[in-house]
DNA sequence: TTCAAAAGTTCTCTTATGCAACTAATATGC
DNA sequence: GCATATTAGTTGCATAAGAGAACTTTTGAA
């Protein structure tokens, strides 16, 4: 009975969504993207208002995986902030795929939350769009699963069914 | 001491999250990406190992949320499966970029896993990136966030904190 | 008409989350 | 150097969410 993980599953999104699917995580990282990718304990608390502990235990499993680290607040201090490594910003793009998604299909009352912007022109980024190899844009009916050979058989059987 | 919801905060990705950000969630949409975009309850109850109560649970929301809709398993039938729609397809971007994510930081014992690819030439798709609104792509540290009035002045006092 | 599968519902136990109070360490102002 | 406020947690308790299994009801197929 204990909350299922998705670590042991060999789906490659099972595996991230184990990381940073739990309640909070990515909100936490949207922080430290918002905030020029440093924030202390007590900034990420303000600004989320979460709990303290779940904070931490956020906080824990995510420099435990590396997308985090500890720099000292104080040049040679001991006490420690908070900083988003390569791979946490690496999620980039998935932050605003969801952000993009959000502005386009929830009703969002009040305008006034954060924008993206280039940071040369200081103007709205693109929107997400998924490419072919060759550097084609595609719709998103414009890809196809190739199924692995464990997964195979039970789409090939799904296909068929619907065939019929 | 309700579990917060995300859905009262200003950021249009907490309330997107609050959507899709409870566990189990995305990866239910991710299994209807790899099946042709229809499931029926048992489909789902297979692939995923999900619990019954949790999966109703799941459909309910996203049903409610417009991401799915119920269509007959035959035709006129009384009995439904469930089919993903635009606004869920939507989001196909954020599925590919916690793939993308995932195989590039994560580890992956088993390489036999499902890859998305071009329908028309059945190549593997390009990595996601950001672009300029001109184009031109860019880094996930080319990116500034504008903030907004309420978020404006903390931001400010942070940058300044730290040039100090 | 019979019957098995589909699609839930209900129950119980465990884990996760939220909140508040408490603690220890560290800056910081004087 | 010392007092004090701030930071960064930890602990304990109450509630909500998740897992697993048993049970129910409907429906499509033989």
């Amino acid at each position: 009975m204990v909350k299922c993980s998705f670590s042991d599953m060999s789906c490659p999104i099972a595996k991230a969504l184990d990381v940073i699917g739990e309640w909070w995580t990515l909100l936490i990282l949207r922080d430290f993207m918002l905030f020029g990718g440093q924030r202390g304990f007590e900034d990420l608390r303000d600004s989320l208002g979460i709990s303290r502990n779940i904070l931490t235990e956020r906080l824990k499993r995510l420099h435990e995986e590396g997308l985090i680290e500890k720099v000292p607040q104080v040049e040679g201090g001991k006490r420690m902030k908070y900083k988003i490594t390569e791979q946490g910003l690496d999620l980039f793009p998935v932050i605003l795929g969801i952000k993009q998604w959000s502005d386009k299909w929830l009703s969002h009352p009040d305008h006034d939350h954060v924008k993206f912007v280039d940071s040369r022109d200081k103007l709205p980024l693109a929107e997400l769009k998924i490419h072919a190899a060759d550097g084609r844009p595609l719709n998103n009916n414009e890809v196809l699963p190739q199924p692995n050979s464990e997964v195979a058989k039970a789409y090939v059987d799904q296909r068929i069914l619907e065939s019929k």
